[in-house]
DNA sequence: ACTTGACTTAAAGTTGAGTTTAACTTATAT
DNA sequence: ATATAAGTTAAACTCAACTTTAAGTCAAGT
């Protein structure tokens, strides 16, 4: 069961042009070539291409996964080296996460500071409210977006 | 009490070069100048600052965070707009999250792999591992990688 | 034989978000 | 008065990750 360029770039959602992109940057060495240069993409190679896909939104960048792909090319002396990768990452997709749950807080309290607004007709009613006055849960987003 | 950009940047933590990138593409219009023509930030700047980290962080682009200042500068007009576009932010962040999560689902699917693989010395054994046998919380992870 | 459509390549172009550079001005300390 | 540190500008440069283009090859269908 081959694929050509664009069959694989339809299954996976990828375009074409960046398949080739891939191809070229080296993350693709395990795509076979036809006698006339066609690649020939297995359905081992869409395994490998999620994996490169969930890589790529752990926010490793394309020559770190490069290296990874290296390393599995390799062989089995490198299981060890893959499997800290691995971890690694997972502890960076934890980071993020967290760091977007900041976000959703700030972003809470902007809601509460613009309905505030709303009801009041003016941002002037949130923006000059006594912190005593505050609903508790935002008191210390707003000590921090104001650098208190 | 003002800030020249260096300070402001200092407090901020970027560098001085991004604000004054940040101010040329017209996202700092609350901003004022000394008569020389130095940049005076004030403090209610700093908290217009972290505003503009934040939708950073959401993933919005520069222009569209320049319309939300540009919104904001209208007046209280525009309390509704922004209070939709928050809301939407909100929204885009939960997703974002959401994909992060199924990310750290591969990850630790890739985990195991790596963890078995490394007991067994080689990959061969989880990687032929019939589904029955596959640890239940990776069976649907694993038929997605695959494709199936 | 010819058209169509999908493939190939190398190289140039694009986008977003800055950073760097060059030439210059201003403010402060000695 | 001068050195130093920090500021100014416009424009060029960088970087990652693609996308587009130009020129060409190849296989299948009419």
């Amino acid at each position: 069961m081959f694929y050509t360029v664009g069959e694989m770039a339809k299954k996976i959602g990828l375009a074409p042009s960046t398949l080739r992109y891939y191809d070229k940057e080296g993350l693709l060495p395990f795509v076979e070539r036809s006698s006339s240069g066609i690649r020939m993409f297995k359905d081992a190679d869409f395994e490998w291409l999620q994996v490169i896909e969930c890589l790529k939104k752990t926010g490793m960048q394309l020559c770190d996964i490069k290296r990874f792909v290296e390393m599995a090319m390799q062989g089995d002396e490198t299981i060890d080296e893959r499997l800290f990768l691995i971890k690694k990452q997972h502890q960076a997709v934890e980071k993020q996460i967290d760091a977007l749950n900041e976000t959703l807080k700030t972003l809470e309290f902007k809601t509460w500071y613009y309905e505030t607004a709303k009801a009041a007709g003016t941002t002037e009613i949130p923006r000059n409210m006594p912190l005593s006055d505050l609903p508790e849960e935002y008191r210390e987003i707003r000590k921090k977006l104001r650098g208190e």
